[in-house]
DNA sequence: AGGCTTTTTTTCGAGCCTCAAAAAAATAGT
DNA sequence: ACTATTTTTTTGAGGCTCGAAAAAAAGCCT
């Protein structure tokens, strides 16, 4: 059950609660961080002296607009690049992409990789995953004891722990634990993680004005994905990654689903869906993989003429706006940022999608809920990973429990 | 933003902490809540100590069936039952009841009260709300002085603070800010609560092994509703108490649901969506409330032979099992507990319930996943409400924070 | 230029809180 | 009656945060 506070606690969760305010807010002074965290100017300034003693902040005196003030200039403080790197792997269809990540947020090299993820055995799989962090550990320019963690994401199912993909739909291989493999092989801790919750971890960061507490990121690509956030936290399943928007029960006994069974959302709406709506195929044929070219072609189609090709997209919206409207009665309403390829033709889905959305529970307020779009879900992925890695950084690795404080006193 | 730890929060927190060991587990020793909290003796028997002389915890030797230990026998402490007391308010369909309930959680006064919620006016059901309280709380036996909490429950939709009633089925009247009412009249802070949410909260105090950090609460009744605990927290809406399962989307554009919504999963499974099937009703059939005895009626002759009756409640456990499998979709599967009128039916639901749940992605386990029911819905909901209000007491009242801590040197 | 104002940051003493260890208390066994 | 065992209380030390005051670092004004 939940436990006491240890007075020692204390310090580590201010410490946690400080390095946060600097990665959120950039270049915050010293009374800044005393205003939003509501700790006191002297234990501000006590844990940012450690903190920069330590060599994890930095004093910039780069709030030089400020100029125009009076008084004594405040001292930004920034994280320092150098106290830390993480390393991210996205593995999404055909596609393998890693980049090391400095503690401040910025990409010092990345690499990409093309690969036959369905058809490749467990063994290979693993090992191209393996080869491609290793070549970027060995990179000389970088100094292989700062690398701090390892975030993987994929599409697909994760367990809860962020240890292991359970199923996805890039390979038929399931139940690879990708976290023990990377640990155990490079020796830093590693997660696996869900690549829509990282989409949503890297819009909260990207955008915090328009999502921070409650709001939703649905991947529209091969398959359909969702992340989640309420009230501020990501969230999950209770023993998986959670959130399998493209798998709820759009109608029972329906079309044909990628994951076998009928009638998901997916089945509606996921790309090989409206490609085989829109070619006029059976609605039990068996999905298959449709490049974005092609997608974008089929759009393009749908714009052009009424024909099968619109009516796809709108049997698609309206997958989505039932699905949506089942999770608002949940949930309540909250804003939607859609993601991926067929983001892009969100103008073919939305007139349909909103029609379905009124119908619901959820449609009270149906002109209110806003969809954003954004066609590229990759570049995401990664902030996501990088986002959740450093976080882990700053409050597991900076701000420890307990137990090892060593080497604190001494320069 | 999340708020850094003030010094004087730690006492606060550890204080409540330690009251809710004594709530959960009855009679502890100190060393027993040390062991719990992962706190040290010494802070134990100091905050002990205080709360003792407060007059909120008493010393019980009652502990005699450790009699066969060695050593100094332990001291039980226990929850002065005169420290407070708290007066829960349960409104549902044509019945009003209200209960004064002792800091220990004894139910120390109740009083019932049948009346026509679905036809009287707003000033007249408020009216009857206030006068139900304030005869109980000009009982003569009771301090009222000590009442330190009135948590009411609804059935219906409620506002995520607490505050008010926004929509119900009882009653064709809206936003009711109850809470708000109730605590102007009588001056003591009160919350009004979502029924099946209370559902959710007095089955986690009652049978803590089972129903711990993730378990599902569904009322089967007039209507169909839903309480959620996850990872230990009731679940609930952004803006409203949420999990309304039953107006997720079982069939898009079909049968005729109460809310005046299509397709809705209470539109099948709700007690007039199976009444109107059983009867060979249309599904666009105006819904009609059925009284309790005419539905056991209906589960009895289900039983006897097979006819439209029982298809009314197959059709119903396929609602309820592809709305649950859309559900499990977002946040896996959960022991359920079944509470209402027609849960006494669950035998003639379950065959159709697991079968549908098969066909959707919780359905991987679907064997695993197990059900209880229990017919009666009031005495949870009312217990529900007491613990809400009680714990509400040992945290906010018992610990507070920052200030008021007035009246603490001197006995 | 020099003094004054303003704002930020640091320093210092006080007050709490928790912890670990020792002491005290209560009982069973010998 | 005495010892062993276990629980509870007491005590002293160490740490943390806070508030107030001091120090620092500018700009403003005469």
């Amino acid at each position: 059950m939940s436990v006491g506070i240890r007075h020692d606690d204390l310090r580590r969760r201010n410490r946690a609660m400080v390095i946060s305010a600097v990665r959120r807010a950039g270049q915050p002074s010293r009374t800044e961080i005393a205003a939003t965290t509501g700790l006191s100017h002297s234990t501000i300034s006590a844990i940012s002296a450690d903190l920069i003693q330590e060599g994890i902040l930095t004093e910039s005196k780069a709030s030089e607009p400020t100029a125009l003030k009076r008084g004594r200039p405040q001292i930004g403080l920034a994280l320092n690049p150098e106290a830390a790197a993480v390393l991210t792997v996205v593995l999404s269809l055909n596609f393998l992409s890693v980049a090391v990540i400095d503690y401040a947020g910025q990409v010092v090299a990345e690499e990409q990789q093309r690969l036959d993820t369905l058809v490749m055995p467990r063994d290979e799989l693993i090992g191209e995953c393996v080869a491609i962090v290793r070549r970027r550990l060995q990179d000389p320019d970088l100094d292989i004891g700062s690398v701090a963690r390892i975030a993987m994401g994929i599409q697909g199912i994760t367990d809860s722990n962020a240890r292991a993909m359970l199923w996805s739909p890039i390979t038929p291989l399931t139940d690879i634990p990708f976290a023990d493999i990377l640990e155990k092989e490079f020796g830093i801790s590693a997660t696996m993680e869900n690549d829509c919750n990282m989409m949503a971890v890297a819009l909260q960061w990207r955008d915090p004005e328009r999502y921070r507490d409650d709001f939703i990121a649905i991947l529209l690509s091969h398959g359909i994905g969702m992340g989640l956030v309420l009230k501020g936290a990501l969230f999950t399943g209770t023993h998986s990654s959670g959130g399998e928007f493209g798998h709820m029960i759009h109608r029972p006994g329906g079309a044909l689903c990628r994951c076998g069974r009928r009638g998901c959302v997916e089945a509606y709406a996921g790309n090989y869906a409206i490609w085989r709506s829109a070619m006029r195929m059976s609605e039990d044929a068996e999905p298959v993989d449709v490049g974005d070219a092609d997608m974008r072609a089929l759009a393009a189609k749908a714009r052009e003429r009424d024909g099968p090709e619109r009516e796809a997209y709108r049997r698609a919206g309206e997958a989505l706006g039932f699905g949506l409207g089942s999770l608002f009665a949940l949930i309540d309403p909250a804003p939607v940022a859609m993601v991926g390829v067929s983001a892009a033709a969100f103008d073919l889905i939305e007139p349909a999608l909103r029609e379905a959305i009124a119908q619901t529970a959820g449609g009270q307020h149906s002109e209110s809920i806003s969809f954003d779009t954004e066609p590229n879900e990759l570049p995401l992925i990664r902030e996501g990973c990088a986002m959740r890695a450093l976080t882990f950084v700053d409050q597991e690795i900076f701000a420890p429990g307990g137990l090892a404080r060593a080497g604190k006193h001494v320069a």
